[in-house]
DNA sequence: ATTTTTTTCGTGTACGCACACGTTTTATTT
DNA sequence: AAATAAAACGTGTGCGTACACGAAAAAAAT
């Protein structure tokens, strides 16, 4: 049991050392004009009672002013995902105020680099002193780098990880096991030997690696535990509900009838879903990622079996929380910040939006 | 996208409106004592410079004082569950710190209602400005209850939800679907009609309704699917690895051979597995609660199924965050505050940490 | 021992806002 | 017109830290 303890301040190290604020001041910033001695004896009495500055009156008196510039892909209504991250960003931004700490957003199309790199221009007129960027492509994502670190501006990857770089960490889901996990629950809900069907889009097959990664998993899982069931993939152009994807996929379906079971390994289940025949869909189960709205209603009306959670709020909402800390306290960050994978059913998902 | 904005002070805008800071003040925070004419001025002023007053600043000079004591259950090395609430609330008190909200902390035995009422005593005279507390008993909450209201002391309901008080909000779990989820999780594993039990502490069986909620939404999940498989219970005294426990569990399962799974609605599923025999154990589908050590390494040596978190961490985080809020902004808060329910396999559990 | 240099430390002010207190102005009553 | 009440406004202090400036103490040089 503790009791009420106010906040400790500096006048009070410095009355408890006997020195005055501004050698304890001296003390915490490591500044030169402290006799060995009297710098143990504060230290000391730092550690004994757990002492931090105050951040907020710190920001104030140092008239900081630290700015975060985010660079992130934009949203439609056709493909809500990138909305989470943006409103757990504008959540921290509202947090972090306090701090000192202003937050800027540049978006960019995610199937046009050219986008990202012209935005990135603005990014960088705007002269942040951080930056939080989701790095969809990795050739403009070079150049962006080394902009960066020629300018000694720390930079912060959000939801995709491509390994290389010195970011100062990187705030996302371990995508292999997420895959993994895909791959058990599939088994959970098909237990005897069957042909599972990955569909993917092909705009993903070398850009976004979360993809591929979580293929990878998806298989390992049934390799991994002998199991016989096996899984083939289809690969189509653009994931959209247009005839030509429907007649592709039931097709492949009509001659493929022994597939129980589909994996989508992105955002885009709800697509899959519009596109299959009824019979088909009676009869398959479905596993996807994200619990955008429409993927939500889905899993609603039991089309789809599981939807597996990226915590796409919490990226965002960390990310800025994690380099305002970094920025603030000089903290060093963990390289690999990998968010709970949340395994969403019809039941739990209302408490998780 | 949102740019960086400069900072104009409320001196500046006193100045050009011939006034001093104080009135400008008023007029921010809709004060009375400004007349008509100079309030429209003001504001004119204030709307045409899109002022918005410096965060940093205004927090440190808010600082107020609120005082707000927990009422929590203790923790030791056989039942490490409210060991996870506690942290939580550590860690919001920490956060909390700069607003000028300072958390006490007092425990009880969750088995003793007189310590739960005399400790309460302790807590009455540290003279707090709110209280969170987790109603264990309700006959002697409606004591307590009954003191705070005279004091006109909000209080918060925590992790177990009584109704019938005008507590300011309640954070904890859905218990009734937390169950059906357990359902339709040990369903999942056992898909043809069976038999499972449910195993409870006789300690359990009135006092805390979290656990009958369980077991009721856990049986609905069979009923409501017209599922065929049938529950039973089994209560015991005292739910530890005595010899004497583990003789009764497997006389009754040697003589119910039919039984395939196994529902603990309570934090103490690892007892179970101790309990349980070899062979019973390899035979039977196991699902419980909570992500404490104990229970994890369950999980990882595939022992038990599914855990399902109560993020109980969460739970003392969010309900400190939550009443400071409250106390600081006078929001009104949502009186059910549902937290996620999350399923915990092998291979998510170590990010649910 | 005295002066100079260096090291060590204390004092005071600014950061921008919130709020209590006190003063002036205006309106109301006698 | 004087006295009283009410409304409108100004002043000042505190929140906790950062840092510049200068004073005191200690060390070094003469």
């Amino acid at each position: 049991m503790f009791l009420f303890t106010s906040m400790i301040t500096i006048k009070d190290i410095a009355k408890e050392a006997n020195v005055s604020q501004g050698t304890v001041d001296r003390v915490l910033h490591n500044r030169s004009g402290v006799s060995k001695k009297t710098k143990a004896k504060i230290r000391k009495i730092l550690e004994h009672h757990n002492f931090n500055v105050n951040p907020v009156a710190s920001a104030l008196a140092m008239k900081n002013k630290h700015r975060i510039a985010v660079l992130i892909p934009d949203y439609n209504d056709s493909d809500l995902f990138w909305k989470s991250p943006y409103l757990g960003i504008l959540k921290a931004a509202d947090d972090v105020k306090r701090f000192g700490v202003q937050i800027s957003n540049f978006t960019f199309n995610q199937y046009d680099p050219l986008s990202y790199s012209e935005i990135f221009k603005s990014l960088i007129e705007s002269k942040p002193t951080a930056v939080i960027m989701v790095p969809n492509f990795s050739k403009e994502t070079e150049q962006i780098v080394s902009q960066l670190e020629l300018k000694n501006i720390p930079y912060l990857f959000l939801n995709i990880d491509i390994k290389g770089f010195n970011n100062i960490s990187y705030v996302g889901q371990d995508s292999y096991t997420s895959g993994y996990i895909a791959g058990k629950l599939m088994h959970f809900k098909i237990p005897q030997s069957s042909k599972f069907l990955i569909i993917q889009s092909k705009h993903n097959i070398t850009k976004n690696n979360a993809v591929s990664n979580r293929i990878e998993g998806f298989n390992d899982y049934f390799l991994k535990n002998k199991i016989k069931s096996k899984t083939q993939t289809l690969k189509i152009e653009n994931l959209n509900n247009s005839n030509q994807t429907k007649e592709k996929i039931n097709k492949y379906l009509n001659t493929n009838p022994d597939i129980k079971g589909i994996f989508v390994p992105s955002s885009r289940i709800y697509i899959i879903v519009d596109c299959l025949k009824k019979q088909h869909l009676k009869n398959i189960e479905l596993i996807g990622f994200d619990n955008t709205p429409q993927n939500v209603e889905c899993l609603i009306n039991d089309s789809v079996s599981f939807l597996i959670s990226q915590k796409p709020f919490d990226q965002g909402y960390k990310s800025v929380r994690l380099l305002t800390d970094y920025l603030i306290h000089n903290k060093s960050q963990i390289k690999e910040n990998h968010l709970p994978i949340d395994i969403l059913i019809k039941e739990n998902v209302m408490y998780n939006i």
